[in-house]
DNA sequence: TATAACTTGTTATAATATAACATATATATT
DNA sequence: AATATATATGTTATATTATAACAAGTTATA
């Protein structure tokens, strides 16, 4: 199956950089506010990146944080399987790679016995610094 | 375990009514366009009254699209656990109510081996009728 | 009835995201 | 190289989604 380009524009660079400097999920303002150093000034800039660079796999976007985090799963071609932990005290949120996981899901099959290309998954708790 | 209690208020009660009578997810903006005419005026009303009825499991919200939905789970106490099917050409939302899906979800243990209470579950494709 | 807890009303504004259009750059075709 | 085509960028304005803050009314309960 052909796999869409990987090559990234300039600024797609630039946003790819500042998501992967975040130690959490960013904000579109917020890199916004960063990247105003590299000369983008306008949000149709960021949000563009960000659309680009979740096609691409590159970055993936925390649908109930409006926040955008980056992969970190080297395989990654594409989002379109993810899952998340996030914790509702510290708002860490950890991309979850399993195997089984993403094995149950990729097959699952609902009442009408149709499977699905596509998933995301967001699972929230307490995380174990939180915790202790 | 003790269950939040689930009276409604009124305007709890008009925006669940609105909620009810969408065929599908429902914005919150069009509740209240939809809502004036039993006197509600402003956002907030709205969206008290939709994080009211989530928490007390009668509506969920679907991340991806910023939208709500009716619960349409009898059992459903709490939203705490929900899974979704959506249609990329439709748009049409359906809950999945799946007991191996959930027990599987619930049981899920990362790699800390952690568990979680809660989590959420979009599946995105094309749905029968789009797809014939 | 006093008090606390909850619910509502209201104004203003914050935060998130896209439309539309002009221009520039890169890539492919002749 | 010149032309055509697709992609990427810049820019302004505006649409959409959501919350802060505060005042007032209502309900439940001590």
């Amino acid at each position: 199956m052909m796999m869409k380009s990987q090559k990234l524009s300039k600024n797609e660079k630039v946003v790819l950089e500042v998501v992967k400097k975040s130690t959490g999920p960013i904000k579109a303002y917020t890199i916004l506010s960063d990247v105003k150093k590299n000369g983008l000034k306008a949000p149709p800039q960021v949000y563009r990146a960000l659309d680009k660079l979740i096609k691409k796999g590159k970055i993936h976007r925390i649908e109930s944080k409006n926040a955008y985090l980056d992969c970190r799963n080297s395989k990654c071609k594409t989002s379109s399987k993810t899952a998340f932990s996030i914790c509702q005290k510290c708002e860490k949120v950890t991309e979850i790679l399993n195997t089984k996981l993403s094995k149950f899901l990729s097959s699952f099959k609902d009442d009408a016995g149709e499977e699905y290309l596509k998933y995301n998954l967001e699972f929230y708790g307490i995380c174990k610094k939180c915790k202790s």
